[in-house]
DNA sequence: ACTAAAAAAGGACATTTGTCCTGATGGCAC
DNA sequence: GTGCCATCAGGACAAATGTCCTTTTTTAGT
């Protein structure tokens, strides 16, 4: 759920230091709430979470909000529509107050290109970040609320994030309403 | 939902065709019904479709099915098992008489290292699994069975299988009664 | 400490989906 | 043709989930 990346995050940090006019990646920051990325629109920039927590959310046409995934300290978000050349797929928006890397699109490819490193940690992330979408797919589509949220809880025991109802609810892909009926039946509590 | 992929295909035969002694890839049929893979239990080999289509499925404890894509021409499966070291997230199944390139890990895994236009083949071709993944999962979970119902015959209207009603449902994550139910509703047939 | 605003809880009812069965339909061996 | 088996459609009911609102609790500001 909260994915984090840490030899992806000493990577970046290292292609920090060594440039040179510092106009590659730089510095930022997102107090809470703020978006990096919005669904539908053309990033500029794609993003190296250095601390904090985000949120990547689909937002459906019927209003509906579905959380894909929360995105912790060297995850990376935004390379998936420079690669495939798309618009941003979801929202991305900071859940704490966050400080990202941002770099350009252009620098990135560059990277691309020439760093066989960078190849790799990019294909053990994106093949990590398929089997947890598949899985969840799946386990969501045919199990009910009731077992997600008890998979839902273990995974958060072990991480410490503090999350809405709401963003609990959205992760889960059902309304609130649902989620308290389930909480309140199996007598649990968040 | 049926995935092709036409640059693999090219590049994977000419490896096959420039090999040596044969026995880093080697052409094998599978019969309509039989596994290429099965879930839980490790990967010997990962496969290049040449020829047929193949589907994907989780089948979770309660003996439910959920059908992650239908892989075409020129698809790979059992990548992300090698390239996490995991056993494997599904099973693969022949729905027609598949023809497949089946490789070697090893053999896999020094192409990994020494080619870079391997690398962003699969690159690319991961991306747009997690672009499709993600959002059929969103979808799914935040609309009826109706709204994806429509879009599945959108696309299949597009490619031509043929898959049996069973295998709609399981795509859908439901029922085989719900998606008659559903069917009727709408005064659709397949 | 008091109040306004926000977040959470939950009642009542509607809709969607699942489960379990039964009855129809269509091959196919004899 | 007859009977058998497999597949499929759908009825009846149950369970899960959503919608819409109202009430309760928390939080934050002054």
């Amino acid at each position: 759920m909260l994915r984090i990346n840490h030899s992806f995050l000493n990577y970046i940090q290292e292609r920090y230091d060594e440039q040179d006019r510092k106009d590659n990646i730089i510095v930022k920051h997102y107090s809470k709430g703020q978006r990096l990325l919005s669904q539908h629109e053309n990033a500029t920039k794609l993003f190296f979470i250095q601390d904090g927590i985000a949120k990547c959310f689909f937002t459906e046409e019927n209003d509906k909000v579905y959380i894909l995934e929360f995105s912790g300290r060297g995850e990376i978000v935004g390379e998936i529509e420079l690669i495939k050349q798309i618009p941003c797929l979801c929202t991305v928006e900071a859940v704490t107050d966050v400080t990202v890397y941002a770099v350009t699109p252009d620098y990135f490819v560059q990277l691309l290109k020439q760093d066989v490193v960078l190849n790799h940690y990019l294909l053990d992330v994106f093949a990590g970040r398929i089997v947890n979408t598949a899985s969840r797919a799946s386990y969501q589509q045919l199990y009910t609320i009731e077992h997600s949220l008890k998979k839902l809880l273990e995974l958060r025991s072990k991480q410490d994030v503090m999350l809405s109802k709401d963003d609990i609810a959205s992760y889960l892909g059902v309304s609130t309403r649902s989620l308290n009926r389930v909480l309140k039946a199996e007598n649990l509590s968040l």
